[in-house]
DNA sequence: GAGAATTAGTAGGATGTCCGACTATTTGGT
DNA sequence: ACCAAATAGTCGGACATCCTACTAATTCTC
């Protein structure tokens, strides 16, 4: 969850001047991946803090928010992995837990018998709904940061996963209207 | 690692819609929270795939590239788990590997009987070194994105570590100089 | 239509990360 | 000095994520 408090007092400026002493060729680069690994590391922890309360983690959110808005609270674990951009291992594991959790259920799909179709239960709504305010109360773990500032960073943002072929139009990858 | 390709082209502003008919209360914390986990995900993703051809992640590779700086090459490891801002126990974990590999090694602190000194070998400093020419290669994982607007990225996530007490003059939070 | 190619889901293995617990040492307080 | 408190490192457990491989089923192609 990493260390929320550690006021590491030393000067990054000072790091700067070691890459440059060694002739860093991507400064700018080096700066923002690695400012972006660790501010991902604090938000992520604030959030995953957050959901300890209602035993869940991000991904699990995640999978429950996309369920929350596929036809009938129900989807394709396959959809789901590429929806959630990870692979269908991660989807196996997380619906593992989810449903041992009894937020969600597997039924095998009508109309192909190789597909499994993961549904959200009342139980999972419910959690989902609770879990949904804690993480505004916390502002997703963006502490008290303005909304103008975060538009900038969101925007930011886009531009490095719009490299990646991402849709960034907006900035919600995972809660995108599925097709299932 | 993430699918690069994707081109999820359906809408996100469509999320957004999905959000607002429930009454969301934090968009901007929302889309900023999401947007950096993905672009995360998305650099990440190539920085250890680059990585990967030296039998390196990004962890092993933050790990080299602190003991590089450290006096002699060297650091307790408590220290290395504070500057790389994780648990103790991931720092056993990546050291394991790192000495498994012959990157590291480890020795008795001389004055204190409890610590251990992680070293870096003539190996790791060869590797570190390839390594890093590799990442300058992509960049770190940023893409073609300009360098003006990584500087900007760099600042907004300055806002994000600011407020989880990161010191954020520059963006190099792992390779600040250590006091070891 | 029948076999090839593709797709869905899962099992097993490797990594990384955290937490709690435990041992060994060092520090600190009385 | 001596015992309590803090510190260093590791182990085992829980998760998340990826990869490879494998089975079952569907789709495509000739």
């Amino acid at each position: 969850m990493a260390k929320e408090q550690t006021s590491e007092l030393d000067l990054i400026g000072e790091t700067r001047r070691n890459w440059g002493e060694r002739g860093i060729r991507e400064p700018e680069a080096m700066a923002a991946a690695t400012s972006l690994a660790r501010a991902q590391q604090v938000v992520l922890g604030r959030i995953n803090q957050a959901l300890g309360e209602y035993s869940l983690t991000f991904s699990r959110y995640e999978a429950l928010a996309l369920l929350s808005f596929a036809r009938n609270e129900s989807m394709g674990m396959a959809r789901m992995g590429e929806r959630l951009q990870v692979h269908p291992t991660s989807v196996t594991s997380t619906i593992d837990r989810l449903e041992r959790d009894g937020l969600v259920i597997r039924s095998p799909h009508p109309d192909d018998r190789r597909a499994t179709l993961a549904t959200l239960t009342d139980n999972g709504r419910e959690v989902l709904t609770a879990a949904t305010a804690a993480l505004e109360d916390i502002r997703w773990g963006m502490g008290e940061i303005a909304d103008g500032d975060l538009s900038n960073l969101t925007v930011n943002l886009a531009h490095v996963r719009a490299s990646a072929g991402d849709n960034t139009d907006d900035s919600l990858p995972i809660f995108t209207k599925g097709t299932s």
